[in-house]
DNA sequence: CTAGGGTTAG
C-alpha cells in the first residue's frame, strides 16, 4: 500500500519532468526509486515512453519498450497507442503498421484509441480505402466509435477532397450522440476553406457563434488562411488584428499564417513585418517558423538571408528538415544557381534527407529551366518514387528542349499508369508532337519532290 | 496514449 502511493508519487514527479523535456532528471528519479525499494510500474514505463516519442522519436521510445520488457513488466494498450500515435504524426506509415501488429501478436486488444490513430494513419498517407476497412472493422469488433472517430474521418474526409461526405457525417453526430465540439468546428472549417468554399466555411463560422461556442486561435488562423486562398487579404489582416485587439494567443503559428500568405502573394515588405514581429514578441521559434521565414527570404531572392537563418537552426541546435533544405534548393533554382543548388541536394543526402521527392523535383525543374537536359533527366531516372510533379516538370523540360518523341513516348506511359499530369504539360507535348510530324511531312514531301 | 491552425515543387 505505502509502496504503491510512494510510485504514484514518484510518477507524478516523473511525470513533471517529463513534461518540462528533463528527461535525465526523469530517469534519474526513476533509478533513485528503485534504489529506495520503490519498483517503476506501467505507469511510469507508458509516461517515459511519452515523453521520448514527444522529444526523441519512436526509435529512441521503442528501446524505452525493450527495457520495459527487460524489467517484466508487460506493455499493455496504451504503450502501444503511444507508440503508434507518435509514429503516424512523423508520417511512418509502415511503421505505424508494424507496431499495430506488433500489438495484436502481443494478444493486446486494440481500442478506440488505437482504431482512432489507425483511421489517422491512412487517411494521412491518402489511402482512404484502407481507412474504411478499418472504420469497418472496429463497427464489427463492436468497439464504439467517439467523438475523435468521427473528428478524425471529416478530418480525413475533407483532405481526401470529399467534403460532401464530411458535411454529411458532420450533421449526424447529434444522432451518433457525439455532438460536435469545437475542434469539430475548426476541422470542417479548414476543410471547406481548403476547398474553396469559403462561404460556406464563414456559414459554419456562424453557426458555431449561435451555438455558443467561442472561436479559439486556431479558429482564427484557420479562417485567416482561408481569407487569403479566396483573395480576401484585407478580411485576413482585419480578422489577425481583431484577434490580437480580443486578447488571443498570437504565437508563431499565427505569425507563420501571415509571414507564408504574404511570401505566397510575393508581398515580401509585409511578410517581413509580420517576421519582424515574430521575432520581437518572444515567441519560441521552431523549425516550421524558420522554415517559414527561409522561405520568404527564398521568394523574395535573398539566398544570403536564407543560409543565415541555416545556420542559426544549426547553431541554435535544432535539426533542419526536408523543407528547409527543399525550400533552399527551389530558392537556389529560381535564381538561376543550379550548380549550387546540385551541391546543397548533396549536402542534404549527407543529412539522411536525400530520398525528399519535392527536392528532387525543385532541382529536375531548375536543371530543365537552366538548360542541363541530361543531368535532369539522369536524376528523373534515378528516382525511385516519381508523382505528378515530376512527370510535369519533365514533361515541360522536354518539350522547351524541343525533345518530342520522348516526351509522347513519357506522356503516354503517364496515361497508361494514371498518372495526373498538368493539362499544360500534355497539351505543351502534343503541340509539339504535331508541330514537329508537319515540319518532318514537308521534309520528307521536299525531298520526294527533289528527287522525282 | 488519439482528432483541429502555420513550412516545399509543376
Amino acid at each position: 500500500m505505502i509502496s504503491g502511493l510512494s510510485t504514484r508519487l514518484l510518477n507524478i514527479c516523473i511525470s513533471s519532468f517529463c513534461k518540462a523535456r528533463n528527461l535525465e532528471k526523469a530517469e534519474a528519479l526513476i533509478m533513485d526509486g528503485i534504489r529506495l525499494g520503490y519498483l517503476p510500474d506501467i505507469v511510469t514505463y507508458n509516461t517515459l515512453i511519452a515523453a521520448y516519442c514527444r522529444f526523441l522519436g519512436v526509435d529512441a521510445a521503442y528501446s524505452v519498450l525493450d527495457k520495459m520488457k527487460e524489467a517484466g513488466i508487460h506493455p499493455d494498450v496504451i504503450t502501444y497507442n503511444t507508440l503508434i500515435t507518435c509514429a503516424t504524426k512523423k508520417k511512418l506509415i509502415s511503421r505505424t503498421l508494424d507496431l499495430f501488429h506488433e500489438m495484436l501478436e502481443s494478444e493486446i486488444v486494440p481500442d478506440a484509441w488505437s482504431y482512432n490513430s489507425m483511421i489517422h494513419c491512412y487517411f494521412k498517407a491518402g489511402r482512404s480505402d484502407d481507412a474504411y476497412q478499418i472504420i469497418q472493422e472496429m463497427f464489427s469488433r463492436n468497439i464504439a466509435p467517439t467523438l475523435a472517430t468521427y473528428n478524425t474521418i471529416i478530418n480525413g474526409l475533407c483532405k481526401a477532397g470529399d467534403i460532401g461526405d464530411a458535411l454529411r457525417l458532420f450533421r449526424k453526430l447529434d444522432v451518433l450522440c457525439c455532438p460536435p465540439e469545437l475542434i469539430t468546428y475548426n476541422i470542417l472549417i479548414d476543410g471547406l476553406c481548403k476547398c474553396g468554399k469559403v462561404p460556406e466555411a464563414r456559414r459554419v463560422l456562424k453557426e458555431l457563434g449561435i451555438l455558443g461556442y467561442t472561436p479559439n486561435a486556431i479558429t482564427y488562423t484557420t479562417v485567416i488562411t482561408g481569407c487569403f486562398r479566396s483573395g480576401q487579404a484585407n478580411l485576413g489582416v482585419e480578422l489577425f488584428s481583431e484577434m490580437k485587439h480580443k486578447g488571443y494567443n498570437i504565437d508563431a503559428f499565427a505569425y507563420c499564417t501571415m509571414i507564408s500568405a504574404f511570401s505566397k502573394l510575393g508581398m515580401t515588405e509585409e511578410a517581413y513585418a509580420y517576421t519582424d514581429q515574430m521575432l520581437g514578441c518572444g515567441a519560441p521559434i521552431d523549425i516550421v517558423s524558420y522554415n517559414t521565414m527561409m522561405n520568404s527570404y527564398c521568394k523574395a531572392g535573398d539566398l544570403v538571408s536564407a543560409f543565415r537563418l541555416l545556420n542559426e537552426i544549426e547553431d541554435g541546435g535544432q535539426k533542419s528538415d526536408e523543407y528547409t533544405h527543399t525550400i533552399l534548393i527551389d530558392g537556389l533554382c529560381k535564381i538561376g544557381d543550379v550548380d549550387a543548388a546540385r551541391r546543397h541536394f548533396r549536402y542534404m543526402e549527407t543529412r539522411g534527407l536525400g530520398s525528399s521527392i519535392v527536392a528532387r523535383n525543385c532541382l529536375i525543374h531548375g536543371l530543365f529551366k537552366a538548360g542541363q537536359v541530361d543531368l535532369a533527366i539522369k536524376l528523373f531516372s534515378e528516382m525511385k518514387v516519381k508523382d505528378s510533379y515530376t512527370y510535369t516538370s519533365v514533361l515541360h523540360g522536354l518539350c522547351k528542349a524541343k525533345r518530342f518523341n520522348v516526351a509522347v513516348r513519357l506522356l503516354s506511359a503517364c496515361l497508361k499508369d494514371g498518372v495526373k499530369v498538368l493539362r499544360s504539360a500534355r497539351r505543351a507535348v502534343l503541340a509539339g508532337f504535331r508541330k514537329e510530324s508537319r515540319k518532318l511531312k514537308s521534309t520528307i514531301c521536299l525531298a520526294k519532290g527533289l528527287h522525282t
